[in-house]
DNA sequence: CTGCTGTGTTAAAGTCTGGTAAAATTTGGA
DNA sequence: TCCAAATTTTACCAGACTTTAACACAGCAG
């Protein structure tokens, strides 16, 4: 899940939302001083910062206009403090932060906003789907799959069907299901070809001694199971 | 300047909005239905819409989640509305908007907030920014692309497949997705120019002995990956 | 144990795809 | 207008992928 970077110096609000973020799913890390924010940011970049305005060393602005000249243009920021005034709201945004939210805020804008900020990232594919099932990974975004760290190349139907597997792993797929799925009812080869790819994919996904994913269910079809 | 595309049924705000955006450089449009505003969005796309939950026939949650599904996924879209609560600002996000602002409204703060909403996406409606993968760079305001300390010159069709490639960089993108967003969806020519530019691009941007950044998924399409 | 059925394995034939080069056409300036 | 560059079409081939087919093997019932 994405990563938030927090930037405040109250404590209760860097709990607060550690505690709440983390809850919905995203990897916080909370720090309390511009310079030291800039340094993890350049270090270890988040997918998107959350700003105090007011901090003990530089203000938010200045962090905000360093990330920019620094970093990743697309990083986004997310204002977040007690001025509410109009010039303040401004300043934010034309430094370069992406939203601007006051304290006091309700989570739930809050979270809304990081999530519209996140979508942009999103359709970048940076954060990308992807299938476990035991030590076998697949990502469907590049058709990728992984045996532990070792990557495996697989042909199109190939991986089709074990992206199939994987998709229902732990329940039963008859051939027939299987066949309409990865080779399309209208599909003129028979049943038999099922075996066939059922074997490529055991012997590519079993190398280097991994133990077996794919069961036969006899008279029925096959499982991935771990 | 960008154009700016304004959906509101009440005439003193689109009036406002008309004269003050115009003001500040922008080519503003104003429409008060719905559905007319997707008809325009898709004749004729904005910069940004700035949209108006209460409108007389579809409300604008409904027409953002349109613009959404049938246009450009990074066409900025600003809500502008008398609802403000909680609820709704997050239905507004949810629902695909990429800021909120409720009425009453400064203006001053919409105009920061449509500028930072702009400042991503240039004047085709692209999100702007320098891609990098590897060590293949490509600015998109220039439409220059450089590998490593070598500029490259592109053709523009050999550039618009190159960004695309880039910006999804790590998924593969299937032949009939390369050609609609390259091409366009209502061009004649067929699938197989994709193959040639592809051979184009690399050959040009593998000069030097760059390794292979364009990889071929047999039987789906291309990615482009480190 | 024996025969039957469904599955695993293998090799080879068949099909399709993508890389390539070159020709044909279109586009945009001079 | 003409020319050069860019774009698209076309055709061919090598190689990758898919399918077929034949046989070996395993599970199961009688």
């Amino acid at each position: 899940m994405a990563r938030i970077l927090v930037v405040d110096d109250e404590p209760q609000i860097t709990d607060f939302l550690r505690r709440g973020l983390t809850y919905k799913g995203f990897s916080v890390t909370a720090i309390d001083k511009g310079e030291a924010a800039l340094d993890l940011a350049r270090d270890n970049p988040p997918d998107l910062v959350v700003l105090d305005v007011t901090l003990p060393d530089l203000n938010g602005y200045e962090v905000c206009r360093r990330l920019r000249a620094a970093g990743d243009k697309n990083l986004p920021i997310v204002m977040l403090t007690a001025r509410d005034q109009l010039e303040d709201k401004v300043t934010g945004l034309d430094s370069g932060a992406d939203d601007y939210v006051t304290k006091p805020f309700a989570f739930d804008e809050l979270l809304a906003r990081i999530r519209a900020r996140l979508r942009q990232v999103d359709n970048r594919g940076r954060l990308k789907h992807k299938l476990q099932v035991g030590n076998l990974l697949i990502d469907n975004a590049a058709r990728q799959v992984w045996r532990g760290e070792q990557p495996i190349d697989l042909t199109a139907r190939e991986y089709d069907l074990v992206e199939l597997l994987a998709q229902h792993a732990g329940q039963v797929l008859t051939k027939e299901a299987i066949f309409e799925h990865v080779w399309g009812y209208d599909n003129e080869a028979g049943l038999e070809v099922i075996k066939v790819y059922i074997n490529y994919l055991r012997a590519k996904l079993n190398q280097a001694g991994h133990s077996e994913l794919i069961h036969t269910v006899r008279g029925v079809g096959y499982i991935l199971k771990a």
